[in-house]
DNA sequence: CTGCTGGATGATATATTGTATCGTCCGGTA
DNA sequence: TACCGGACGATACAATATATCATCCAGCAG
């Protein structure tokens, strides 16, 4: 459960990405550092719009929802990016390196999400799954709630 | 975590879910009736829009699809309905006496789905988000993966 | 150089999921 | 009788997601 993470930020997260996306054989292209960039840029998780919509500012014409999409499915199969289940939503992965079960705390009220790790706890899901002759293959553990911040009654509001 | 439930299904299902409605000082009305046995007639999750279709042939009138969400959610707020959320579909809750936190094993090639309850696992995902200063609400646990039949090959297919 | 090929992106259309708004009906009751 | 509130209908629309085919371009075989 203890475990060791380079935690990336700024510049040197969108380089971890491109590293660990050209690991998987796939190309770093403009369009998809364009998004990866863009993504990075949202302080809680981003639906696929909001994200077309920052890269079209960003480059000044419009792009395709479906371009954004395809990155992001590309994003999301190499771990790169997570998608929020229940946000209908995607985040970037703050630790490429290594490709963890996750858990994400959502708040209700503000839309701020973090991301637990912690695998004894995911292992537990899965091994309950497995009991059941089920193989578990992609677990998805979120808490939606309030945030400390939100929950002290601050009340911001996002999302 | 070991924990008593009566299962219901059949006739008695919705009579349960009734109960548990009139209870929550809501009415159980035709419209009602009708949503939650479409819904139990799929033996998988089922869209809001598989529920439309469902009733509107059932009723042999066209129903739109904001009446089916408004009784969903109704429906979900009571717990007699459980939201899957990876799915974006819906299902009965077989015991509607007792208000889980709950885990789903959906199987991404037949779409079968499984409702297991372990209180012990839930309340750890409620207690770790509760050391991050967070206030869980609402744990969303899914599992995606292979069903016993998928994983050994039967494919079947539906979802 | 030329032409081919495969991956990435663009353009467009459409499908699916979810909300908003206002109108109508109907049962309870002042 | 008149009113009120809850449930439902009708309609429109917003948000999320996918399908299909066209185009562009880098790399490479001939």
């Amino acid at each position: 459960m203890a475990h060791v993470h380079t935690l990336y930020q700024g510049p040197s997260l969108a380089e971890a990405a491109q590293v660990a996306l050209e690991r998987a054989g796939e190309q770093w292209t403009p369009m998809r550092a364009a998004v990866f960039e863009a993504l990075s840029g949202f302080a809680r998780p981003a639906s696929a719009y909001d994200i077309t919509e920052a890269v079209s500012r960003a480059q000044d014409r419009r792009i395709a929802a479906n371009s954004i999409y395809r990155i992001l499915d590309l994003f999301v199969t190499t771990d790169i990016v997570r998608r929020v289940e229940s946000a209908n939503a995607f985040i970037v992965n703050a630790h490429p390196d290594c490709h963890h079960d996750c858990i994400f705390l959502v708040c209700d009220l503000c839309g701020q999400t973090t991301h637990v790790d912690d695998d004894r706890l995911t292992d537990a899901v899965r091994s309950i799954a497995k009991t059941r002759g089920f193989s578990p293959d992609r677990p998805v553990i979120e808490v939606r709630g309030r945030c400390a911040a939100c929950r002290d009654g601050i009340a911001s509001n996002a999302e």
